[in-house]
DNA sequence: CTGAAAGCGCTTACAG
DNA sequence: CTGAAAGCGCTTACAG
C-alpha cells in the first residue's frame, strides 16, 4: 500500500503538493509536476486513505442513512420493507455518484444518532422516517447538515428550533396522494369510503394521509371511516364490505393493501373491485404485478435531492414538497 | 467533542491507560483506576473517533457490503430488487449486534472492491452475487476476509487460488430448491413442465437451480423445457401453455414469478394454476399476498453466518449449504 | 499496574 | 508555485 509520503518522495516533491495534486488544488500546483504526480499515482494504484483524510481534518465522505424507527415490533428488518429497500437504492446511487461513500443504520434513540455523528465524523445525514417529536433533540446533538425525508418539519418550526443549521426537508405531497385516491373511488362511484393505515402519530406520514382523505370526502358530503389497521382491521372491513357498509379503502401503503387483498381472498369471497374497491400507496414493483391502483411518488428524485442537499448545495435550508401521480390500475372501478 | 487525551488529563493517567479501558484490557488496569475512567467516560460523554482507531491500527470496525453485477441493465437500484433488500436488512441487524458499522456500495469492478477495501481499511467484506468467474481476481486483490453470497465456490478452489486467505461462503441449496419443486409440480399432475429464469452464467445461482430442475424431470423421465427469460419469453410461455404445450413452470425468483402472472392476466385467459401452474423463488413478502408457492430460504440465518465469520470466527475458511423449504400456496395444483 | 514516545497517513495554516 | 512543521485522535511495542 503505497503512501502519499512515498508518492512525494518518488517525485522528489513535498507531500503538500502531492496533496494539492490529489485534492485538485491545480492553481497551486505547475502543470508539471501535476502531471508527473499523476502518472505516479496512476502507475503506483495509489489510494487514499479515507480515515487519515478525515482525521486530518479534510471534509468527511461519508454519509450515513438512518432509520429511525422507536417501536420494538419495528425494530427489526426496516431496511426490507419495499419503499424503505427503493430508497436506500437510490440513495446509494446517489452518494456514489458525487463521489461519497453511505452508512447504512437502524437506530432507535437520538443518542445512538449523535454517537454515529462522533464515531465517523460524518458529513451528514439523512434521516427516514422519524417522528417530529424527536426534532429538537435530534438538531440539539447533530452538528453536520442533515436531510429529513418523509418527517414533515415546516420552516418555521426549523428556524425556531435551529436557526443556524443546516437542514433539508424532503417530503411528500401525502395529503394531495390520498385526497387524489378518495376522489378517484367517489368518481368510481364508491359510496361507502374507508381509509387503512398502519398507526397514525401525530404529525406523521400517515396522519396527512388521512387529512387528505378527509378534505376529499368533506368536500363530496360522503361519511369519513377510518379504520386503523391492526389485529382486527381486516376483519372489519370483510364485515362491513360483506354488509354494504363499506365499498372502498384507501390505504397507506401498498404492503397495507396487499396484505388485505391476501385477507379477503383467503377468508372471503368478496371480488375486487366489484365489492370493494382499494388503493395502496407508494407504487412498489408488486403493485403492478398485483393490479393494485395506487399513488405513485418519486423516489429517485427525493434521493437525489437530498443528496444534492448534503454534497452540492450551499443552501442553509431546502424544503421540498414532491408532487405524486395516481396510478389507475386493476383494483378501483 | 472531548478526546482520549483529555480524559487522561483528567484522570491524571497517561492515554495510554485510558485506551487500555476503553478497549476492555482489564488485566492491564487497576480497578480503581478503571472505575474512575469510566464514570469520567459516562460523565462526559466521550465517543471514541474510528478514524483515529483505524489509522491507529486497531482493528477496523467497518465492512463493507457490495453487491456486484457487471450487466449495464442492473447497473441502478440492485439494492432494491427483494431478495437484495432482505439480505441488507438482516446483514444490518447482524452487524449491529456485533458491535460494527456498515458500508453498502453497488460495483461493477474488482478495481472498485479493492479501491474500497484500501480508502477504508475493511475488517471485511460481504460481496452478494458476484460472477465466480472475478473470484481469482478478487482474492488477489483483497486481504480482509471475504464472505461470498450466493456465489457457488468449492473449497477446492478456494484452496488452489488462496490457500492462506480466509474466505467464507455462505451458498443455498438451490439444486434442491429447484428440484423440490419441479417435483411438487410432477406430483400435483402436471405432464409439461417449463423453466424460466433471469440469465444463466456458468456456474451462477441460475444455472445451479436449472440443474436441480433438471435431476428431477430426468428421474421421472418428463421432457425438459427450458425458456430463458427476457422480451419474448413470457408471450412464449402463454402461447405454449395456450396450445396445451407447457403446463407449469418453475422460476428463480418470486419476482419473475410475479411478472409473469401479471403477464398472463393481462394478455390471456388462462387460469392459475389450472391451465398453468407457477413456482416462485425466495418467499419473498408479496408471495404470500399473491398467493405463490414458492422456495423459501433463510436469509436472517445466511446473514448471521456471513457477519459472525467477518467479526468472531477464526476459522480460515468456512462453508455452508443453507437448507430450503417449499411452501405450498395458490399457484400450483 | 503504569507511562513516555513514536507513529498511523493525511491536511492545513504559515512562510517563502 | 513550493516546502517544513505541526497536528488530527488514537494505538502499540517497549520500558519500568
Amino acid at each position: 500500500m503505497v503512501t502519499l509520503k512515498e508518492l512525494a518522495q518518488l517525485a522528489g516533491v513535498s507531500t503538500m503538493t502531492v496533496s494539492n495534486v490529489l485534492n485538485h488544488r491545480t492553481d497551486k500546483v505547475s502543470p508539471a509536476t501535476r502531471t508527473k504526480i499523476e502518472a505516479l499515482v496512476a502507475e503506483l494504484h495509489y489510494v487514499p486513505n479515507q480515515n487519515a483524510r478525515s482525521l486530518a481534518g479534510a471534509d468527511s465522505l461519508l454519509i450515513a442513512v438512518i432509520d429511525y424507527t422507536e417501536s420494538v415490533e419495528d425494530t427489526q428488518l426496516v431496511f426490507s420493507a419495499p419503499f424503505m429497500a427503493a430508497l436506500i437504492s437510490e440513495l446509494e446511487d446517489a452518494v456514489r455518484a458525487a463521489h461519497h461513500f453511505m452508512l447504512v443504520r437502524h437506530v432507535n434513540s437520538v443518542e445512538e444518532i449523535a454517537l454515529l455523528q462522533q464515531n465517523w465524523q460524518l458529513a451528514g445525514l439523512v434521516i427516514v422516517g422519524m417522528d417530529p417529536a424527536y426534532l429538537a433533540k435530534v438538531l440539539a446533538s447533530v452538528q453536520v447538515p442533515v436531510a429529513f425525508i418523509d418527517t414533515p418539519i415546516t420552516e418555521a418550526t426549523l428556524k425556531a428550533l435551529a436557526p443556524a443549521q443546516r437542514v433539508g426537508v424532503f417530503a411528500l405531497d401525502d395529503a394531495g396522494g390520498a385526497r387524489a385516491a378518495a376522489q378517484e373511488l367517489l368518481a368510481g362511484g364508491a359510496k361507502h369510503l374507508g381509509f387503512l393505515g398502519y398507526s397514525f402519530t401525530a404529525n406523521g406520514v400517515e396522519s396527512r394521509r388521512l387529512s387528505g382523505y378527509r378534505e376529499a370526502l368533506q368536500a363530496s358530503g360522503e361519511p369519513v371511516y377510518v379504520l386503523p389497521a391492526g389485529e382486527a382491521a381486516f376483519a372489519t372491513v370483510a364485515w362491513q364490505a360483506e354488509h354494504h357498509q363499506l365499498d372502498a379503502v384507501v390505504t397507506t401503503a401498498d404492503t397495507l393493501a396487499a396484505q388485505l387483498i391476501a385477507y379477503l381472498r383467503e377468508h372471503t369471497t368478496l371480488q375486487i373491485p366489484q365489492a370493494l374497491s382499494i388503493v395502496g400507496f407508494d407504487d412498489q414493483p408488486f403493485a403492478s404485478w398485483m393490479n393494485l391502483t395506487t399513488v405513485a411518488q418519486d423516489t429517485t428524485a427525493r434521493a437525489k435531492a437530498a443528496i444534492a442537499f448534503l454534497t452540492a448545495s450551499q443552501a442553509p435550508i431546502v424544503m421540498t414538497t414532491q408532487a405524486v401521480t395516481l396510478i389507475r390500475r386493476g383494483t378501483t372501478r
